[in-house]
DNA sequence: AAAATTTGACCCGT
DNA sequence: ACGGGTCAAATTTT
């Protein structure tokens, strides 16, 4: 990330994303071909060849999503002068812009051109949850749909003016009785802020018991049981220099993104986090373990914190969320 | 004051 | 013309 750093500096940043969309498959590639090609030294988990597949398939599909958001939107690389081309498609639409400028009445509404339909990738999920998944969203509109029984809302990127990031995406309510919502992603970021969370090892997301847990201190997976001895001992040691709680509520959603980014600072700069050296990633690549994101933060419907987790690369169905036992109340998280 | 949401009008593909 | 998606003024929240 370094090294690289000093010749990527100056490139736009969806190109930056791409490479670092392919040097993230390469590596997966490289881990891939290393395994099939000594069967016998390294452990064989299908399951886990399985997920290497999967993401570099996904690498791929956000790669070409990303070129291709690079070949329709040139403008990304000037967001100061994007408005006027983020709502002209590349058609001979741009003719209602020099007629027409005295009379702007409410009934003679300034008619812009609207920006053509992404036809990028889109990919869904069901949850029960409306919890922060780690972007900073602006709802813009909201609609009820045909056969739906609740609203659609939709939401795009905060940057999406600042920085031309075209990422979107859509919640529907399916169901209400257990809370259910159909949260469609379009698009990729293309936003500096990418993620507010770290990267984090995690088990493998398939595994049976979906009860996940972090070990900040090792990253790796804790069993239920251990949290208890876990949690405290973070308490002790993070605790200057990191943001507080003191003005969280619960009462609305905007706490969980505070929450989460205190949290958040306290995993990525914990010193007790130990640097893992490329090597080593590698081992734990063959130890099964699969890199994913992690989130956590207060949870609405279930009135408790949680944590939870998706693959990194691919961003349908594998959530995995859990609560973390024994913390029901605020005062019971271990910050502070 | 600034940022975020609400809401009806508007746009566009089918 | 319809319906899903988006805009932008008004309104609310921070």
């Amino acid at each position: 990330m370094d090294q690289s750093a000093t010749w990527l500096e100056g490139l736009p940043i969806n190109r930056i994303k791409a490479f670092q969309e392919l040097n993230q498959g390469q590596e997966l590639t490289n881990n891939l071909r290393e395994m099939l090609q000594w069967p016998r030294k390294i452990k064989c988990d299908p399951e886990y060849e399985d997920g290497l597949v999967m993401q570099v398939a996904a690498m791929f599909k956000n790669t070409l999503s990303i070129l291709d958001s690079c070949t329709s939107d040139q403008h990304l690389q000037m967001p100061a002068a994007d408005l006027c081309l983020t709502y002209s498609s590349e058609g001979p639409i741009s003719e209602n812009f020099g007629e027409s400028e005295g009379s702007i009445t409410p009934a003679n509404r300034k008619k812009g051109v609207y920006k053509k339909r992404n036809n990028s990738w889109k990919s869904s999920v069901v949850t029960s949850t409306l919890v922060d998944d780690g972007h900073a969203w602006r709802k813009y509109g909201q609609k009820h749909i045909n056969n739906a029984n609740y609203q659609r809302s939709y939401y795009r990127c905060t940057y999406k003016f600042d920085q031309g990031c075209l990422a979107a995406k859509q919640v529907q309510m399916i169901e209400d009785k257990p809370p259910k919502y159909k949260i469609t992603y379009i698009g990729n970021h293309t936003c500096k802020n990418l993620q507010r969370s770290p990267e984090i090892i995690l088990d493998s997301p398939t595994s049976r018991d979906t009860s996940i847990l972090l070990n900040f201190e090792t990253k790796g997976l804790v069993a239920k049981t251990e949290v208890g001895t876990y949690f405290p001992y973070m308490k002790d040691e993070v605790k200057e220099g990191y943001p507080s709680h003191g003005n969280l509520r619960h009462d609305r959603y905007s706490s969980s993104s505070d929450l989460q980014s205190s949290l958040n600072a306290c995993v990525s700069h914990n010193p007790l986090e130990p640097k893992l050296e490329p090597e080593m990633s590698s081992e734990f690549n063959r130890e099964h373990m699969i890199p994913s994101k992690v989130h956590s933060g207060w949870d609405d419907h279930h009135d408790t914190i949680s944590a939870w987790a998706y693959q990194s690369m691919t961003s349908t169905h594998d959530y995995e969320m859990d609560h973390i036992p024994g913390m029901n109340d605020l005062n019971d998280f271990p910050f502070e």
